[in-house]
RNA sequence: GCCCCAUUGGCGGAACUGGUAGACGCGCUCGACUCAAAAUCGAGUUCCGAAAGGAGUGCUGGUUCGAUUCCGGCAUGGGGCACCA
């Protein structure tokens, strides 16, 4: 009877070559069935996979799986997002090509993914680092200038000026650069731009259609996309005060009702007010270069003291021309939102109050809540930001915050100031054009020769692609495009003169904001075959970290309206389905500090334990290590924990089944290998009691039982298969896990008896059925066993081409229920009735309990409340 | 600083649309099998209490017959903040 324990070091091997040469996961975009298209966010190629990755492409393949079995045509592809700084870091440190370095770890990903036995269609594999991906990608930038959709504007930059380099905000850490340790400087470079504003009230208002994404990401975007309706007032500057150019500053606000509690106006350093006045003045250009060493990062800026200093210069009230208020150039307003230039309303507003107290500026409360007292509100250390009641507000007083807006606006829409209206109605967004220039190498070069003579030049498509030159060091710092001997240079191909190439590449967000549309027809000699991209698109299930809530999502649904534009697509929303996985995070480990900060995997150290306190040390040399914050894994930060060890010990199929179970598959886990036996077990556990049963199994004939003894087992069975198939639609994989730990369980005992040859004959029928639909329900998250025991059960063909099995509705249904019966809200007793008995009978049956008559002592009941199907509380 | 999210036993978590809090797994305890161990099987396991009973879902206040679930405030942790991907 002993059978062999599962091996999964053999059998994995073996179905994964099976499947390969019956080439099941390949896809053919001519195949009649219902398509369904899942993708799971690709990866950067980091080097090694890791924790999150497992789970990220574990859940892709259980949905593509499963929707295989349903009977679609499954589109899973899989790429990778390989451009990128870390590849130029690698070469910088380790003198290997950045092309070389990706490459390599490719393959070693690769390899590591395909150990997993993922349902990929590795066919349609590209890197965006190829260049027939960044060819097309070319081709649609050329696309997209055509279409007025992208323009060059001047933007900072974090610039290092020791290593002559651009930083990434990440680069720069306390105003440093993270290698030179130089003051960061910020630069002003002409560069690149998507026209992403274009589309700000469409990206908007198709939030509303995406209703199979999650709620927070779509708030998420609305916030970033901040559409928020306000005006646009002029203010005249007074005669008599400080010397300037300007008549007059334009404020944008969303507040113009609270325009009596005006004290004053801020302009960003960047104003063209600010800066006239510092060409002229030391203390404020040393004010204005202050702000701008705070960084281009809006957290950065935000988070720093609330500074200012007064220009000199007033302005007219335009409610009031005798009333003049100072201008203040203030370091947390910002030139790229409105129109650089704010009023301050401390009451109203809690940056505007401490900005007020600190610089000792009148602080008048205009709004009050509803039911206050205008005698005593005062706003003393906390603004009230709410609606209400207008007070010391003038003609405003006692009207409603919406009613005070329309005054304002109307009041000022019809003053004239030099023929102009003083104020305009103005929806304004948040939203920013997005800057695609990086001055890197290892990106997609940005297809344009600048020509003396004519100017900007798109180069021609015929000359795509413009490739990267290989022969290139990064023994100097700055871009080795621009300092490449001859890859720079290139005749007009307009007017055939000497001109010079780009040598700004384009942000890895581009790369992959359109790969999506590329697997669809990844050998098309366009960037997308049209009737391919239309047919698969949109991403039924796209499957990504919440990180990306934001940025990659916004941009591809962006660049989708865009290549709609110029043609190559038929469609506005590129995912209609998303499903954001929460994230594997785990401790940081580091040594040194600042810039000299060095990060240590978890493989590298130890953790003791002294007088409850945890300790890390280093497992070499014994030095002690500082545990960090928990953080998402991410190879910059090396908290990372390699699948290897685990599929190596247990196999794919034990650590596909682990990340799976237990922890809600949106909510971030921190990483613990606790457990993870628990699920080998269960593999074993399950092997064992299909296998035992085998023999018995393959003769019979697969029967669920509708009575007698073997009934309970195929109601176990057709109940869990329901509920299964209802949790991966919902991609609730550890509720699955969980009613199949409960199924295996039931099933334990009556296998047992089926080995044994103690079973009848309905028994052992209701048995095959019942394991034939386990098998199946497995299969999505354990592809190998479920192979390995449909086989030793006798049979046909693959699971992984079979289809996915009904349940019996008789066998589903119940006809008693339990229910609960509360007192006063707190449960006392059970109720086992008919599922279909009324409420009289429901009450009478309660009222003749023990628990329910010993309460009441022979009174009557306040009230009953019966809930059907759910509960009965009683109220005494 | 701003936006979003999370918080339930020793641990991961379950509880459908406001209706039995703790399913399932891990760990632990006890028992069976064994010369012994591993593996396996069985029983128990929120806390306080001998028990009866009582308390309990981060803290706090509210709505409700009834709140893990809805609303207000707070705390802690995580994600994003436009050049990490």
């Amino acid at each position: 009877m002993a059978t062999e324990r599962y091996n999964p070091r053999d059998a994995e091997q073996r179905w994964q070559q099976e499947w390969e040469k019956n080439n099941v996961y390949k896809t053919d975009n001519d195949d009649p069935r219902e398509k369904y298209y899942v993708l799971e966010m690709f990866p950067y190629p980091s080097g090694r996979i890791h924790m999150g990755h497992v789970r990220n492409y574990a859940m892709g393949d259980v949905v593509a799986r499963f929707k295989r079995a349903r009977g679609y045509n499954v589109l899973h592809p899989m790429g990778w997002d390989a451009f990128g700084m870390p590849a130029e870091n690698a070469a910088m440190e380790r003198g290997v090509h950045p092309a070389a370095w990706t490459y390599q770890n490719i393959a070693a990903m690769k390899a590591q993914l395909k150990v997993m036995g993922l349902s990929l269609d590795w066919s349609r594999e590209f890197a965006t680092c190829d260049v027939e991906y960044y060819q097309r990608q070319q081709h649609l930038f050329l696309d997209f200038l055509e279409k007025g959709l992208v323009y060059r504007k001047q933007s900072k930059v974090n610039w290092d000026p020791v290593d002559h380099t651009v930083l990434a905000n990440e680069q720069v850490i306390d105003g440093r650069g993270w290698r030179s340790g130089a003051l960061v400087e910020q630069r002003e470079l002409t560069q690149w731009f998507f026209r992403i504003t274009d589309f700000s009230q469409d990206l908007l208002d198709s939030l509303d259609t995406l209703d199979q994404w999650p709620e927070k990401v779509r708030l998420m975007q609305r916030n970033w996309i901040g559409r928020s309706e306000g005006l646009t007032v002029r203010w005249e500057i007074a005669e008599g005060s400080q010397k300037t150019a300007e008549r007059e500053i334009t404020v944008y606000t969303t507040r113009p009702d609270t325009l009596f509690g005006a004290s004053f106006l801020a302009i960003a350093a960047d104003h063209p007010l600010a800066r006239e006045l510092s060409a002229g003045n030391e203390t404020s250009a040393a004010f204005c270069d202050e702000c701008r060493r705070a960084g281009t990062s809006l957290a950065a800026l935000e988070t720093a003291e609330k500074k200012g200093i007064d220009t000199g210069v007033r302005v007219k009230h335009p409610l009031d021309a005798s009333w003049e208020l100072p201008v203040y150039i203030a370091n947390f307003v910002l030139m790229d939102y409105g129109t650089g230039a704010i009023f301050g309303c401390p009451s109203g507003d809690q940056r505007d109050l401490d900005f007020a107290r600190k610089y000792d500026l009148p602080v008048v409360p205009v709004v009050m809540p509803k039911d206050g007292d205008a005698a005593t509100f005062t706003v003393e250390n906390e603004a009230y930001i709410g609606d209400g009641v207008m007070i010391n507000s003038r003609f405003l007083d006692g009207l409603s915050t919406e009613e005070a807006f329309e005054r304002v606006a109307a009041t000022l829409e019809k003053t004239l100031i030099g023929n102009q209206p003083q104020a305009e109605r103005k929806v304004n967004f948040r939203l920013r054009d997005w800057g695609i220039s990086r001055q890197r190498y290892w990106g997609c070069p940005i297809p344009v020769i600048h020509c003396e003579d004519c100017g900007i030049v798109p180069v021609p498509k015929k000359d795509l692609p413009v490739k990267l030159p290989d022969d290139v060091t990064f023994d100097k710092p700055g871009n080795p495009l621009d300092r490449h001997p001859t890859w720079r240079h290139v005749a007009c191909p307009h007017c055939g003169k000497d001109a010079r190439r780009e040598t700004d590449t384009m942000d890895t967000f581009v790369d992959s904001s359109w790969y999506f549309a590329r697997f669809t027809a990844p050998w098309e000699d366009n960037p997308t075959d049209p009737k391919a991209a239309n047919h698969w698109l949109p991403v039924d299930q796209y499957i990504g970290g919440i990180e990306h809530a934001i940025l990659h999502l916004l941009y591809s649904r962006f660049f989708t309206r865009a290549m709609k534009a110029a043609g190559h697509v038929a469609l506005d929303e590129p995912f209609k389905g998303l499903f954001t996985q929460g994230m594997v995070v785990h401790e940081t480990y580091s040594r040194g500090e600042g810039a000299q900060r060095e990060w240590i995997t978890p493989a590298e150290i130890r953790i003791d334990e002294i007088d409850g306190k945890r300790r890390a040390v280093h497992i070499e040399t014994e030095e002690p290590i500082t545990i960090g914050s928990i953080e998402k894994m991410s190879k910059s930060k090396k908290n990372v924990v390699d699948p290897d060890d685990i599929i190596g010990s247990y196999g794919a199929d034990t650590a596909r089944f682990f990340v799976l179970s237990d922890s809600p598959p949106d909510r971030d886990v921190i990483w613990s290998e606790a457990g993870v036996e628990g699920s080998h077990r269960f593999v074993q556990r399950t092997w064992r009691l299909i296998s035992e049963a085998a023999p018995a199994l393959r003769q019979a004939e697969a029967k669920p039982a509708k009575s007698g003894n073997a009934l309970e087992i195929s109601q176990a069975a057709h109940r869990t298969l329901k509920a299964v198939g209802a949790d991966y639609e919902k991609l609730a994989f550890n509720k699955a896990v969980a009613r199949l730990y409960e199924l295996v369980n039931a099933l334990a005992a009556p296998l047992t008896e089926v080995a044994g040859g103690k079973a009848d004959a309905a028994t052992v029928s209701a048995a095959k059925d019942a394991v034939v639909i386990l098998i199946n329900m497995f299969a999505p998250m354990m592809p190998h066993l479920a192979e390995e025991c449909w086989r030793e059960i006798g049979g046909e063909g693959l699971i992984a081409k079979g289809a996915w099995p009904s349940f019996d509705a008789d066998l589903v249904a119940e006809n008693e229920i339990t229910l609960p019966v509360q007192i006063n809200g707190k449960k006392r007793a059970d109720l086992t009735i008919a599922r279909d008995a009324d409420q009289t009978a429901v009450q009478s049956a309660v009222l003749a309990l023990e628990a329910v008559q010993a309460v009441l002592n022979g009174q009557n009941p306040k009230k009953i409340i019966v809930v059907p199907q759910r509960i009965v509380n009683v109220v005494v």
